[in-house]
RNA sequence: GGCUGGGUAGCUCAGUUGGUUAGAGCGCAGGACUCAUAAUCCUGAGGUCGGGAGUUCAAAUCUCCCCCCCGCCA
C-alpha cells in the first residue's frame, strides 16, 4: 500500500488564520489527504501550531496573559477553527510540546557533533525598560544614510537600504518606545549553513518531483551562497539550549530560534500522534526504520518555500542521520482581498472563525479551491464567492439532488426503482463519465485544484444534462419501465457525484451518501468502469430525499458582509 | 536595484514540446423544458492574447526592448 506523509505549513499561534492561510496550505493538504485515503493509500496528515518567538510573547503581553495561557487559548481556537472547516488532520500538534523540545535538542546535538554548530558573540540592542534584547525589526531609530527618523533595525523604508540595528542613530524600542537602550554582547549558536552548500545543492538538483518554481527558488538561494545563521535567541519562551543534558553554560536565558524548532515540529507532532495512539513515528520519518517507502508531500505558501527546500533539509541532512526529506511539494500564491493582501496584523479580510459564522464550511472550501491561487495570486471577492456558491453548489449540484430524489420519490416511492434496460444514452453517459473520472483522478494526483474542481463540477453538470436528454417526466407517461431505468441510472450517478465531491465538500457529500444509504465502506474513490458504477445500487434499496443541501447567498447578505468586513 | 511569477472575452481564469475558425465558468442575449432551490438544458454575441520589433511557411506560445501588477531578495 502506498504510504503518504502530508504536512501543511504550521500556522503561527498569533491569532486565528485568515482565508488566505487556509487556501494556501491547510485546505489543499486536506483535500489531498482525503483523496489519497479514499483511493486506499495509508495517509498520515500532520499539522501543528508554531508557538515560539517574539510576536507570540508580545501578543500575550498585549492580551494581559501569561505566554503559556495565551498559547493554550490560541491553540484551542485554532484547533476548533480547523475542526470547523473539517480539516482531517491525523494530528494537530503544538511546537511547544515536550516531543518537539526533545527532537529540537537532539538535532542541535547532532549538528554540533557533525561540526555544523559553533558559538559566536556579537553586539545586540538591549532594551532596559522592556527587559529584553530586541530583534532587528523591533528596534527603530534614525537612518544613518538618509536621516529618516523611523527606520527599522533591519531596513530603512525611506531609502530602502538594509541596516544593522547597531548602526541606527538614537535607537529606541519599537515595543515600548523607550530610548533607554544599550548595546550588549550576546553569544549565540550559529548553524554553519555554508558548509552544507554543496550537499544541499546536490540534493535539490536530485529532487525530481518539485514544481519548477520551488526548484528555482531553492537554487537561487544556493547560488547566492548560504549564510551561517544564528539558531538561538535571547528569550525565555522557547526550547532551552542544552549541553550534555544540562542547560548550556551561558545560555541560561536563551532558547532556540523559532525558525529552527518550528519545522522540526513536523516530526514532533508525529511523535505526539504516535504517543497518543500507540503508532510508530519512526516508520514515517526514519529511513532506516521503514520510512524509505514513504512519499512525503508538503503544502505551503510561496514565502515558505526556501525554508522547506533549504533550511529544514539542512537540519535533517546535516544531522548525519537517515531522516525522511520532502519528495513532492506544492506551493501557493496569495489570495488577495479587494486589491490588497489579507493581513493578520491589520485585520484585513475574513478570518476562519468569522467565515464559519456567515456560511458553512463547504461553501468556503469549494470556492477557495475552485479558485485556488495556484499559478498566481487569486482575487477573493464576496460577489464572486456568492456567484460560485450559488451556481456550482446550489444550482448545479444541490438542485440536481433535489430534483431527482423528489421525482423518484413521487413516482416510484423512496427506493431504487427496478425494470427497464439501459440504451444508447446510458452508454454515452458512461463513456463520458469514464473519461472525466480518469481526468479528475489525474488532477487530484497532481494536486491541481482548480482543474480538479472544474472537472468535479463538470461531472455534477452531467446529471442535469442526462435528465434533460432523457426527460423521464415525459417518458413516464408512456413507458413506466424506461422511466424507472432512467431514474435508477440518475440515482446511481448521484452517488458517484457525491463520492467525488468528498475531498472538496466532505460534509455535504456525506449527507448525500447517507441519504442514499451508501455504507461507509462503499464510499471509496471510483476505480472501476462507470458502466458498473451506474448500476451499483441494489434494487429496491430505500433512500430518503435529503433536505435542501445549499441555501443560496442573497444579495442583501453580500451587502451586509461587505460592510462588516470593509470590502471595497 | 536584482530575481521569480503574472498581464488572454465585462469578471475570475485554462491554454502542453510554436500549427486548422484562441477555450472554460460566471455575467449577458435568444430558445427549449416544466421533474427541481425563478433551478436546468441548448444556442449565440463578445478577445488585433500589455505595447513594440524580430525569428519562422506559421507565435498567446521562441528572442530582444519597453510599460504595468503581486511577491521574494539585496
Amino acid at each position: 500500500m502506498t504510504r503518504i506523509l502530508i504536512t501543511s505549513a504550521l500556522p503561527y499561534i498569533n491569532g486565528i488564520k485568515h482565508l488566505g492561510n487556509l487556501a494556501g496550505s491547510m485546505l489543499p493538504a486536506d483535500i489531498y489527504a482525503r483523496f489519497e485515503r479514499m483511493r486506499g493509500s495509508e495517509v498520515l496528515y500532520i499539522c501543528a501550531t508554531d508557538e515560539h518567538g517574539t510576536p507570540a510573547e508580545l501578543a500575550a503581553e498585549a492580551a494581559g496573559q501569561s505566554i503559556q495561557d495565551y498559547c493554550n487559548e490560541q491553540y484551542e481556537l485554532q484547533r476548533a477553527a480547523g475542526e470547523g472547516f473539517s480539516l482531517s488532520y491525523d494530528w494537530f500538534g503544538r511546537s511547544s510540546s515536550q516531543q518537539n523540545l526533545e527532537f529540537t535538542q537532539h538535532f542541535a546535538e547532532r549538528l554540533e557533533a557533525e561540526g555544523l554548530i559553533e558559538e559566536r558573540t556579537s553586539k545586540q540592542v538591549y532594551s532596559i525598560d522592556d527587559k529584553r534584547f530586541l530583534p532587528d525589526r523591533y528596534v527603530e531609530g534614525t537612518c544613518p544614510h538618509c536621516k529618516e527618523e523611523k527606520a527599522r533595525g533591519d531596513q530603512c523604508d525611506a531609502c530602502g537600504r538594509l541596516l544593522d540595528p547597531v548602526d541606527l542613530i538614537k535607537p529606541y524600542s519599537a515595543i515600548s518606545g523607550s530610548y533607554n537602550v544599550e548595546l550588549r554582547d550576546t553569544t549565540h549558536l550559529f548553524l554553519k549553513q555554508a558548509k552544507m552548500q554543496d550537499t544541499i545543492k546536490g540534493w535539490v538538483k536530485n529532487s525530481d518531483q518539485w514544481p519548477p518554481l520551488a526548484k528555482s527558488i531553492a537554487l537561487k538561494w544556493l547560488d547566492e551562497g548560504l549564510q551561517d545563521r544564528a539558531i538561538t535567541r535571547d528569550l525565555s519562551w522557547g526550547i532551552p539550549v542544552l549541553k550534555d543534558g544540562k542547560v548550556r553554560p551561558g545560555f541560561e536565558n536563551k532558547v532556540f530560534y523559532v525558525w529552527f524548532d518550528a519545522p522540526i515540529e513536523y516530526i514532533g507532532a508525529t511523535k505526539e500522534w504516535a504517543d497518543a495512539t500507540g503508532n510508530s513515528w519512526q516508520s514515517w520519518w526514519r529511513k532506516d526504520q521503514g520510512a524509505s517507502d514513504v512519499s512525503y508531500v508538503q503544502f505551503m505558501g510561496k514565502d515558505n518555500v526556501a525554508f522547506h527546500t533549504v533550511s529544514f533539509p539542512i537540519t535533517l541532512i546535516g544531522s548525519g542521520e537517515p531522516w525522511k526529506t520532502v519528495d513532492r511539494l506544492k506551493a501557493f500564491n496569495w489570495v488577495t482581498w479587494y486589491g490588497g493582501k489579507f493581513s493578520t496584523s491589520e485585520k484585513r479580510g475574513i478570518f476562519m472563525d468569522q467565515a464559519l459564522e456567515i456560511a458553512p464550511s463547504d461553501y468556503w472550501r469549494w470556492h477557495l479551491m475552485a479558485n485556488a491561487p495556484e499559478s498566481s495570486d487569486a482575487a477573493f471577492t464576496l460577489e464572486q464567492f456568492q456567484a460560485t456558491v450559488n451556481s456550482d453548489l446550489a444550482n448545479v449540484l444541490g438542485n440536481f439532488v433535489n430534483r431527482i430524489t423528489k421525482f423518484a420519490a413521487a413516482k416510484f416511492g423512496e427506493q431504487i426503482p427496478t425494470g427497464g434496460k439501459p440504451g444508447d444514452l446510458e452508454t454515452k453517459l458512461h463513456l463520458e463519465l469514464d473519461s472525466r473520472l480518469k481526468a479528475l483522478t489525474e488532477y487530484h494526483s497532481n494536486m491541481e485544484y482548480r482543474k480538479a474542481a472544474a472537472e468535479t463540477r463538470a461531472i455534477w453538470a452531467m446529471g442535469n444534462e442526462y435528465l434533460a436528454e432523457c426527460a423521464p417526466w415525459t417518458v413516464i407517461k408512456t413507458d413506466q419501465e424506461q422511466a424507472a431505468m432512467i431514474v435508477r441510472t440518475a440515482l446511481n450517478l448521484l452517488v458517484i457525484m457525491g463520492i467525488i465531491a468528498k475531498p472538496f465538500i466532505p460534509d455535504t457529500a456525506d449527507k448525500i451518501l447517507s441519504a442514499m444509504n451508501v455504507p461507509d465502506n462503499n464510499r471509496n474513490w471510483p476505480n472501476e468502469s462507470s458502466r458498473t458504477l451506474l448500476d451499483a445500487l441494489p434494487a429496491s434499496l430505500p433512500f430518503s430525499a435529503p433536505e435542501m443541501l445549499f441555501k443560496k447567498i442573497e444579495d442583501e447578505q453580500v451587502e451586509e458582509w461587505s460592510k462588516i468586513f470593509k470590502a471595497e
